[in-house]
DNA sequence: AAAAAAC
C-alpha cells in the first residue's frame, strides 16, 4: 500500500517486489508488529550506568531549518541522474524536534527518551564554545592548504568549499563538528563533501591520516538527517533496512569508523551500528534490531546477516568503501561483487557510492568504475601519503641480522625515550608466525611487545591494540592487517621489518606514523629478498624529498623487472590519476569521461609546492589545535 | 607467497 512517489517505491520497482508500506522504519520496531519490550531493552554494558555518564545537558539540537534542498543543487549534475525519485530525499517538512527531531515511530523507542544515547564526548570538554564562525581568527596557517596539488575530473564538479559553516550541513552534525574540535575542513574535506552534498558519486584518493572517514560520514549523516523518513518494506519481521553501508577489510578499522560515525551522529538521530567477524553475533543482531540507519560492516560478516536474511540492502543510499583498492583486490572482490551487485542493492546511480583510499592503482579503479556512475575522480595530496611528515629511511639489513638490528634500534629509542615511556613502536612482518615469533623473542630480551594478526582471536586483537595504544606494550609486531586505516595516536616509528611485495601497502604502512600534524619516522629493513620493490620504494622517497641511498638507487636500477604491481599507480606526484585519462583506456561506450579537469583546485595557487619541500600539509598546527585531520 | 574476511 504505497501512497506517494517514494525513494522506497523507486526501490520496490528496481530491486523487490515485496515491498509493504505502512509500516514505520526499522522493521516494524515502532509499527504494528512493535514488541513491546525491545524498546525497553537496555543492553547489558549501558546497565546500571551512573547518572553522571549521562549526557551532560547539552542544548537539543536545534531545529534545522536551513534549505532542504542541498542534494539537489541545479546544475550539478545530481538531480538528472536521479530524475524525480530523488527529490523526495528532500522531506519538505523536516522540522527539526529533539534530537534531530525524527517523527514519532522512527527507530522506536530510540528518541523516546527510554534509552539515552551514550554520549561518546563524554571523555571531552564540551562546555567549550569555540565560536564556530570564527575559524577564521584561530591563528592556524590554513595557507598551507592551498599547496596540497588537488586534482578532479568529471563533469561539472562542485567548487571545493573553505569552511564547515558554508556547507550545509545541518545544526545537530555541525555542533558534533564542533565538539570534536574540527576547526576547518581538511583538503580532501574541502573537496569531497560538496561533491558528495551534490549527489554525485565519487572515487577519491587522500592521503592517510588526511580525515577520510569524516569525508564520507559526514554527507551520509547529512543526507539521512534531511531525507525523508524511508517506508521501509516489512520482509520478515527481523530483517532491517539500514540506509547507509560502510564496509572497510579489517574488523578494527570498521570499529574505528564506527567509533567515529557515532561521534558525528550524536543526536542526530542517525542510528550507527557496527557488524564484524569474530564476535558474537547475537549482541550484532540485538544492536541491529534496536534500529539502524547506518551500518559499518566487514564483508564476510555482512554476507553471512545477508544469507540469514537480517539485513536487507534494498533500502541503502548511501555506499561508502573505505580502503577501496584493498576492498577490490583479488582476495576480496568476489564478496564485494557479491554484496553490492548480487544481493538486493539499488544499483549505481539509483544509490551514491564513494571510494576513498590513499592508493588507487589503474586496474583496481576499472573494477571500482562498476559500481560508480558518472563519478567524480578526486585526488589530493602527493603520492598517497602525508610523506613530508615522515622521515623514510630504508637501511641494508641482511634477514640473519634483522632482529639484532631491531634490537639496536629499540635501544636508541630506549635511551631517547621521553619521560622514560618507551616511544609506541609498530613492526611491520609478512608472516603471522612470523609476527608471533618476533613477539616472543622481543618479550624474552626486555621489550614489552605485543602482536596483532589474523590468527589471533578477536578479543587478543582487541586487547593487542589496546595495551599498544595505552604504552602498556610500546611495542606491537603487526601483519598487514594492521596496515590500512587505523589510527592510532603517538605512533612514533614504523618499522618495516619484512618489506611488503607492494608499494602501496608500504604507503599504507608508514602511513600510521605521521598523523594529527605529527612527525613520524619509518625505517624499512631492505634486502635482496626486495629487489622487487626497490624501484618503486626509491621512487616514491625521491618523490617525497627523502634521502635515496646510492645502494638502493643501483638496484632499482638493476631491477628491469620493475613493472606490474610495483609500478606506482599512475606515476607523478599524486596518489593515483583518473585512469579514465589514460588514452589507451577504451570500453567501448563513450559515457565514461567526458567531463573536463582541474587540476590544483579552483583558482588555488598553482603549483605543487615547489616540487614538494613546501607544500607541507602540517605547517602551521600549533599545538593543541585539532583540525578534522584524523 | 601472504594477509584479510563468516561460522
Amino acid at each position: 500500500m504505497s501512497t506517494r512517489t517514494s525513494w522506497a517505491d523507486l526501490a520496490a520497482n528496481s530491486a523487490a517486489e515485496n515491498v509493504t508500506a505502512g509500516s514505520s522504519a526499522n522493521n516494524g520496531a515502532a509499527g504494528t508488529t512493535s514488541a513491546p519490550g525491545r524498546s525497553t531493552y537496555v543492553p547489558p554494558h549501558l546497565r546500571n550506568r551512573p547518572a553522571s555518564s549521562d549526557p551532560p545537558a547539552l542544548a537539543p539540537a536545534p531545529a534545522y531549518n536551513g534549505p532542504v534542498a542541498s542534494n539537489d543543487r541545479p546544475g550539478y549534475g545530481g538531480a538528472s541522474r536521479w530524475g524525480g525519485p530523488r527529490n523526495d530525499f528532500n522531506r519538505s517538512g523536516y522540522s527539526g524536534g529533539r534530537a534531530g527531531g525524527w517523527g514519532g515511530g522512527r527507530s522506536g523507542g530510540w528518541d523516546r527518551g527510554r534509552e539515552r544515547e551514550v554520549n561518546p564526548f563524554e571523555d571531552e570538554d564540551v562546555t567549550e564554545e569555540q565560536a564556530f564562525n570564527e575559524q577564521e581568527n584561530t591563528g592556524i596557517n590554513f595557507d598551507a592548504y592551498e599547496d596540497i596539488p588537488v586534482e578532479t575530473s568529471g563533469d561539472n564538479v562542485p567548487p571545493a568549499v573553505n569552511t564547515f559553516a558554508e556547507v550545509d550541513l545541518g545544526d545537530a552534525l555541525n555542533q558534533n563538528i564542533r565538539r570534536c574540535k574540527y576547526v576547518k575542513p581538511t583538503p580532501v574535506q574541502r573537496h569531497a563533501i560538496p561533491i558528495s552534498l551534490g549527489g554525485r558519486d565519487l572515487m577519491a584518493c587522500a592521503q592517510t591520516g588526511s580525515g577520510k572517514t569524516a569525508a564520507f560520514c559526514f554527507p551520509i549523516i547529512s543526507g539521512i538527517m534531511r531525507g525523508q523518513t524511508p517506508q521501509r518494506p516489512v520482509r520478515g519481521a527481523r530483517t532491517v533496512y539500514p540506509l547507509a553501508l560502510i564496509l572497510s577489510p579489517t574488523r578494527e578499522l570498521s570499529m574505528q569508523i564506527h567509533d567515529e560515525a557515532k561521534k558525528f551522529s550524536y543526536q542526530t538521530g542517525v542510528k550507527v551500528v557496527v557488524a564484524y567477524g569474530g564476535a558474537p553475533i547475537n549482541q550484532q543482531l540485538r544492536e541491529l534490531e534496536r534500529g539502524v540507519d547506518i551500518l559499518v560492516a566487514t564483508p564476510g560478516r555482512l554476507v553471512d546477516l545477508l544469507e540469514r536474511a537480517r539485513v536487507s540492502l534494498q533500502m541503502i543510499r548511501y555506499l561508502a568503501l573505505d580502503e577501496a583498492d584493498r576492498m577490490l583486490d583479488m582476495g576480496f572482490e568476489p564478496q564485494i561483487r557479491k554484496i553490492v551487485e548480487q544481493m538486493d542493492m539499488p544499483p549505481a546511480g539509483v544509490r551514491q557510492t564513494m571510494l576513498f583510499s590513499a592508493t588507487f592503482p589503474k586496474e583496481i579503479q576499472r573494477l571500482a568504475s562498476d559500481f560508480l556512475a558518472s563519478y567524480i575522480f578526486l585526488a589530493v595530496g602527493r603520492v598517497g601519503s602525508s610523506t613530508d611528515l615522515i622521515v623514510q629511511r630504508v637501511e641494508f639489513v641482511h634477514e640473519s641480522d634483522k632482529r639484532s638490528h631491531l634490537m639496536d634500534l629499540l635501544h636508541a629509542q630506549r635511551a631517547n625515550g621521553v619521560q622514560g615511556k618507551q616511544a609506541l613502536t609498530l613492526v611491520f612482518v609478512e608472516t603471522k608466525k612470523g609476527a608471533d615469533a618476533l613477539e616472543h623473542w622481543l618479550c624474552i630480551n626486555g621489550f614489552p611487545a605485543t602482536t596483532i594478526h589474523g590468527d589471533r582471536t578477536q578479543q587478543e586483537r582487541e586487547l593487542a591494540l589496546r595495551s599498544f595504544k595505552t604504552g602498556n606494550t610500546p611495542i606491537l609486531v603487526a601483519t598487514d592487517v594492521a596496515a590500512r586505516g587505523l589510527d592510532i595516536p603517538h605512533v612514533a616509528h614504523v618499522v618495516n621489518f619484512d618489506l611488503p611485495n607492494d608499494i602501496d601497502d608500504y604507503v599504507h604502512r608508514i602511513g600510521r606514523t605521521g598523523r594529527a600534524g605529527k612527525t613520524g619516522l619509518a625505517t624499512a629493513f631492505f634486502n635482496e629478498n626486495n629487489a622487487s620493490l626497490a624501484k618503486a620504494l626509491a621512487e616514491l622517497m625521491q618523490e617525497s624529498n627523502q634521502e635515496v641511498p646510492a645502494w638502493l638507487t643501483r638496484y632499482a636500477a638493476r631491477a628491469s623487472y620493475g613493472g606490474g604491481r610495483n609500478r606506482r599507480s599512475g606515476g607523478g606526484r599524486f596518489g593515483g590519476r583518473d585512469f579514465r585519462r589514460d588514452s589507451n583506456f577504451s570500453r567501448g561506450g563513450s559515457d565514461y569521461y567526458s567531463g573536463g579537469s582541474s587540476s590544483t583546485g579552483y583558482g588555488a595557487s598553482g603549483g605543487y609546492g615547489g616540487g614538494g619541500g613546501g607544500g607541507g600539509v602540517s605547517g602551521g598546527y600549533g599545538p593543541g589545535v585539532t583540525s578534522a585531520w584524523d
